[in-house]
DNA sequence: AGCGGCACTTAGAAAATATCGG
DNA sequence: CCGATATTTTCTAAGTGCCGCT
């Protein structure tokens, strides 16, 4: 590689990065500028176009809705924070010579900012507080043992919370119960506490009632309302929903507190139940840059405390007092500082690629170590490799559900089998996981933990047991994609193939769902659709076949020629339809029980898809929604049909 | 060297919204 | 246009992993 050209680009990286602030500042600004203009031309442009008979008008409308969606569209393009801009044309210039991943990549990670620093501004409005609670109508009562008592405010609040859940089976549950009661009589007057001393001769159902209309009365309001409702939403997004990170308007993804209410545990969680309190300004630690304006905390109110801290990326803090853990407000997915983690996570995945084969082999050599140590940390790599188990942490007894990972499995969550169904050496697991998710599996093994982090990072830094995950995600989409689809396939068997590419990772991953109450239902209806559409089918086809004969008979007649057209397309349209239901039915059938979302945005390289979209001619939003599309709009830009993972 | 806490990713449920089909 | 259903978004719990303290 010339001087030269080492020298021209490390002018431009330092360009691109360095840009002085001031004229950074000042595109920023500008473009800011411009769309606020845009904005408020618009009414203006509709109003112009106003008058003339209702139908043109809607039409009008419609149309103008059209292009006001495109051009927001656009603006949002170009508004984009295009971070990973200077690597695709570092890229593009120097793929010809394949010194990329070494020059250019160093080059790239020096140019980001120094050890641990996440950013050099930060400014935002604090947090969103939820609106204080309001006392009950007068005409809704609360009874104990058959007579009316009025609560105060703290209690009041606490008995509408359990009130509003008592559709919920949590209800029914005692530990739920005795949670709940014992919190909420920290919540009453001394004088409440004396009289409800049982639950059981509680009676929330006006409550409960009340909370039902007003439910029901929200879905009923009118297109007008509820556009207000929308619009004042908006408003607070803009306000609360962004900041600006180094020059950059950025989304937050959390920005509202937590309103208090009671704590929804997963599965047999020891603490379900208890009252999650309200979030004070007082609670709350802001964080911001030492130049950016500091939020205004809620008047008459303080915030606990302000810092400056930008090795770190939250904006705001609080600590929830159920678990006694810490809340954190922070970015949207589609974030710079979200998004370059995204892709360094399986940047690091693919670098597993290239020295997974070794590892394999070391494991199953570490198997027959004498140490048992050693030993250990083989077999529990072996299953993390293997059956994509989580590492495992070890958690505090009691405070939480029993769930385990790969680590903390304990022996009554297995079963060795010498021989089971005709398999020899058989391991039947049986756990819970994250989220209560029960783990079933029955592995045929071959005959013959923080340490196993440190192990891992020495055979590739970087490496963790979570990489194993990620890695075995992405390379089983990758080979099922290439497994299952054909570029001769219709659209809708690609995405099918899509699907199933995508399920055989939820099944690795052990993502499931509990099926919707409706699903049988909505199975039964979907198969009356298509028998009723097969029935047309056939009736289609016969007709087609009556008019086929009628030309024949009345040799060529123009009229009927056409008519046979007609025919002929129906019966194209009937086949092509129940052909995409019936798609349909499978895929639902075989989503059953598997959730694929989770593996779509958390364990999947987007580059694998967008690279498959491309070779298969299939648009991207077949398989990416708007915010899939934005979270992974870094690897959208930078991939080609020839990514390979 | 072990542990507790902090920061950040991953997760399924529930709510909100869009779409479909009669 | 309206209600049922499907999809998307929001919400927040529940994990992982590391760092700094003792």
């Amino acid at each position: 590689m010339g001087t030269a050209e080492i020298t021209n680009k490390l002018w431009f990286g330092t360009f691109y990065n360095g840009l002085t602030d001031c004229v950074n500042h000042l595109l920023c600004k500008l473009s800011c500028f411009c769309a606020a203009v845009l904005i408020s031309q618009k009414p203006k442009k509709e109003e112009a176009e106003h008058p003339v008979t209702t139908k043109k008008k809607s039409k009008e409308e419609i149309e103008a809705a059209k292009a006001l969606k495109i051009k927001k569209k656009e603006e949002e393009e170009q508004q984009r924070w295009r971070w990973w801009g200077l690597f695709v044309f570092l890229y593009a210039r120097c793929v010809g010579g394949g010194c990329m991943n070494l020059f250019m990549k160093e080059r790239w990670e020096e140019d980001k900012y120094e050890d641990g620093v996440k950013w050099k501004f930060l400014e935002h409005r604090g947090p969103f507080f939820p609106p204080e609670y309001q006392h009950l109508p007068d005409n809704v009562n609360f009874y104990y043992n058959g007579k009316v008592v009025k609560l105060g405010l703290a209690a009041e609040e606490v008995a509408l919370f359990f009130a509003q859940m008592l559709d919920h089976e949590y209800t029914t549950k005692d530990v739920f119960r005795n949670n709940f009661f014992k919190d909420w009589r920290k919540e009453m007057t001394l004088e409440e506490r004396v009289l409800i001393s049982d639950l059981n001769k509680c009676d929330f159902q006006e409550l409960h009632t009340m909370h039902k209309e007003k439910v029901e009365a929200r879905k009923a309001m009118s297109k007008e309302e509820k556009l207000v409702m929308k619009e004042a939403n908006q408003k607070i997004v803009e306000e609360y929903g962004f900041c600006i990170l180094d020059h950059h308007r950025e989304r937050i993804g959390n920005f509202k507190i937590e309103p208090p209410g009671l704590f929804r545990g997963r599965g047999e969680h020891p603490k379900q139940g208890m009252l999650k309190k309200r979030i004070q300004p007082e609670d709350v630690i802001i964080n911001c840059g030492k130049k950016s304006c500091i939020p205004e905390p809620p008047a008459g109110h303080h915030w606990k405390e302000v810092r400056h801290d930008n090795t770190v990326t939250w904006l705001a803090s609080w600590t929830e007092n159920v678990q006694g853990s810490c809340k954190y407000v922070m970015l949207n997915p589609s974030s710079k500082l979200k998004g370059e983690k995204d892709w360094e996570k399986y940047e690091v995945a693919r670098r597993l690629k290239s020295c997974v084969n070794g590892i394999r082999q070391q494991y199953q050599q570490d198997i027959k170590s004498k140490q048992m140590e050693t030993r250990q940390r083989a077999v529990a790599l072996y299953f993390i490799d293997k059956l994509a188990l989580r590492a495992g942490n070890e958690k505090e007894e009691g405070e939480t559900a029993d769930t385990v990972g790969c680590c903390s499995l304990r022996v009554e969550h297995i079963t060795l089998h010498d021989l089971l169904e005709d398999k020899e050496c058989v391991v039947e697991f049986d756990f819970l996981g994250k989220d209560c998710i029960r783990y079933y599996n029955k592995v045929p093994v071959t005959k013959r933990t923080c340490l196993l982090n440190k192990h891992l990072s020495s055979l590739l830094p970087g490496l963790t047991a979570k990489v194993f995950r990620t890695f075995n995600a992405s390379i089983t989409l990758q080979e099922q994609l290439q497994q299952l689809s054909n570029m001769t396939d219709n659209p809708t068997e690609k995405l099918l193939s899509y699907n199933r590419a995508n399920r055989a990772v939820a099944v690795l991953c052990n993502h499931q769902r509990v099926p919707p109450k409706t699903f049988d239902q909505s199975m039964a209806n979907l198969q009356s659709k298509i028998d009723g559409r097969r029935e047309q089918l056939a009736l289609a086809k016969s007709e087609l076949k009556l008019a086929k004969k009628e030309v024949k008979a009345h040799s060529s007649d123009s009229k009927l020629q056409a008519v046979v057209e007609r025919k002929k397309k129906a019966v194209q349209r009937c086949e092509e339809q129940l052909m995409k239901m019936e798609v349909q039915a499978t895929n639902r059938e075989e989503n059953k029980q598997i959730a694929l979302g989770t593996s779509k945005l958390n364990y999947l390289d987007p580059r694998i898809s967008v690279a498959w979209c491309k070779n298969m001619e299939v648009p991207l939003d077949k398989i990416y929604n708007k915010s899939q599309r934005d979270k992974f709009a870094w690897a959208v830009d930078m991939t080609g049909a020839d990514f390979i993972f």
